[in-house]
DNA sequence: CTGAAAGCGCTTACAG
DNA sequence: CTGAAAGCGCTTACAG
């Protein structure tokens, strides 16, 4: 079924019934568009995309692209809680928007390019902050918006929107000294990326202004995913005795770091206090239930999305950059090592 | 950058650079083909997609659908880690193959065709097995390779990829009967869906083997979720001090009964032990670790997408339906009743 | 309010 | 081996 074959059996022609489902009613009679509906509607008239697409320049896909390093490209990106809620909350946002989501998992900018000329994007979303410089060298040649995740610099030609993750960090940490902890690890190599860095000087605030010197042996330089923070936990539990409160960046490494000290006889949080970062559902389901940093994915997620669809929409693209909020989220991981009332 | 950019500078017609790119190297002579190649690649052209969907009438398009129930609406369907592990796969297999995907949930079947008109689908992947008897329905008029996961009827006209659900749930039934359990309940509304009714005859099966009665107050009714996973295990535990151990038809909903059951006192697995169903990587991050059915997932998923794109590339269609093996996972949540050397 | 013409960037089918 | 013509199903820009 396409145009001609309604515009047939209506009588009228093929920009008649173009019109009618474009909604450009005042360039119809309304008993020719009463007339016309109930043939699409008879028949389940949908569109060709992929003609509209090349006419109008516009494709209503937009790329969700996931940037997979070298190394990590045997992983599977979806297998990251993190990476898999956004993905759902943004598909379901961008449909009921009359978008469509082609998830594309990508291992270098070029491909992002190709990507653009291949389907006319009306949208670009980033989750990972990798290539964000490579995203300002070409923003003259992108011409649909652009949303970025957790970017490491604020350019006012895209969205940006980030979490305050200084204060993360900050919360994190100062949350193990207000229940007196004063051996404090670190765990994440924090300058693999802008984005652990910024977290990472969130603990050093922390402990500065409580007046504790860092310790440059309690900063533990792991990958924070799961296996790396089970590596972690078992060199801090068997090495560094005195430590009583870890903090790190993910709570997958958090939760590798309780299990790596529980397997070198640690109970948690007795032996050890763990905080996580991203607040995930996971939290609740592991034992003890982690304390963890919430950055409010659903809400950073439907921030974004919803401003690159009125972008999207609008056709503007000059936005205020946007920062989400973070909150402490407490839970069972964490000892109170003062002896009050409290 | 298009077709007739690259033919002008090359002198030759749009048609010559057409059948270099397309790889009918029979119909150019070699050194043009090596001329064209070098400005292509200078320009890193990248065809439009659009354009060759419409006049091939196929996309490269494979829409992944998710199956929404007017219910689960608010639910992130991608929070549910089977799902994304799946479309992980998914993503990554089709891209490699030169296909796209284009995730989708879906309220109604309505939405399916409408997608099919839409963008001339070369192919079309089911997660959940609500629309099975719509497919078949439909089958005539799609004229692209279907995928069914879990689906409830065998069509030779569609792949069919099933987990081998009664096998599951006769091995985890028998693993608490071979480790002396004998008050065995069974925890999901088992007549919801084909799949969990044959699941539930696994369960039936195991017991009528072992000569155990069945006693129809140890089946319990839950949807097999987290939620109502907490709810059974306070039921259980405060109701049926006689149950020792529970098997159920997923990972979440077991997750869930350990944590009931915990919430009422009780420890696992001293006090009841517990089987899963899917063995996803959470079995390992909860305490005590799941002992879990295997539905070998990324197999499956393997299996499924690679027979797809077969018959995507070969424009064939009829498959022998695929049953992927299930497999015992043993961890820590079971308890060996049995008091000898074992 | 209605419609004929030209075009989006590619491919198919054909003639040379 | 090469290319001019027609078409895929829509829209834009225009004439009436």
């Amino acid at each position: 079924m396409k145009l001609k074959d309604i515009a047939k059996e209506a009588g009228v022609s093929i920009m008649t019934v173009s019109n009618v489902i474009n909604g450009k009613h005042s360039k119809v009679s309304a008993s020719t568009i009463e007339r016309v509906n109930k043939i699409i509607d008879k028949y389940n008239y949908a569109p060709n995309m992929t003609a509209k697409s090349l006419s109008q320049k516009s494709s209503k896909i937009v790329a969700v692209i996931i940037s997979i390093s070298e190394e990590d490209e045997q992983k599977n990106y979806l297998e990251n809680p993190f990476v898999s809620t956004i993905i759902g909350i943004t598909e379901k946002l961008l449909r009921q928007n009359g978008y469509y989501a082609m998830v594309c998992s990508i291992k270098s900018f070029e491909d992002v390019l190709k990507l653009l000329d291949n389907w006319n994007l009306d949208g670009i979303m980033f989750l990972n902050p990798i290539y964000t410089k490579e995203i300002e060298n070409h923003l003259a040649g992108i011409k649909c918006p652009i949303l970025v995740f957790d970017g490491d610099t604020i350019n006012r030609d895209m969205i940006s929107v980030n979490t305050d993750d200084e204060k993360g960090l900050y919360l994190s940490t100062r949350h193990l000294i207000e229940k007196g902890h004063k051996h404090i690890a670190f765990v994440a190599n924090y300058d693999r990326n802008p984005l652990l860095t910024r977290r990472f000087s969130g603990y050093l605030k922390a402990l500065n202004k409580a007046g504790i010197p860092i310790n440059k042996n309690y900063i533990f330089e792991y990958s924070p995913n799961y296996e790396e923070g089970v590596k972690a936990g078992k060199y801090i539990s068997s090495y560094y005795k005195e430590i009583t409160g870890v903090v790190t960046t993910a709570d997958m490494c958090a939760i590798g770091i309780m299990e790596g000290a529980k397997l070198c006889g640690y109970n948690i949080p007795d032996d050890l206090s763990v905080v996580g970062f991203d607040d995930l559902k996971l939290c609740s389901y592991v034992t003890p239930k982690l304390t963890s940093i919430s950055q409010q994915i659903d809400y950073k997620t439907k921030i974004g999305i919803t401003t690159l669809i009125d972008c999207m929409n609008a056709k503007k693209n000059i936005i205020t950059p946007i920062v989400i909020d973070v909150k402490l989220v407490k839970r069972q991981s964490v000892r109170n090592l003062i002896f009050t009332n409290n």
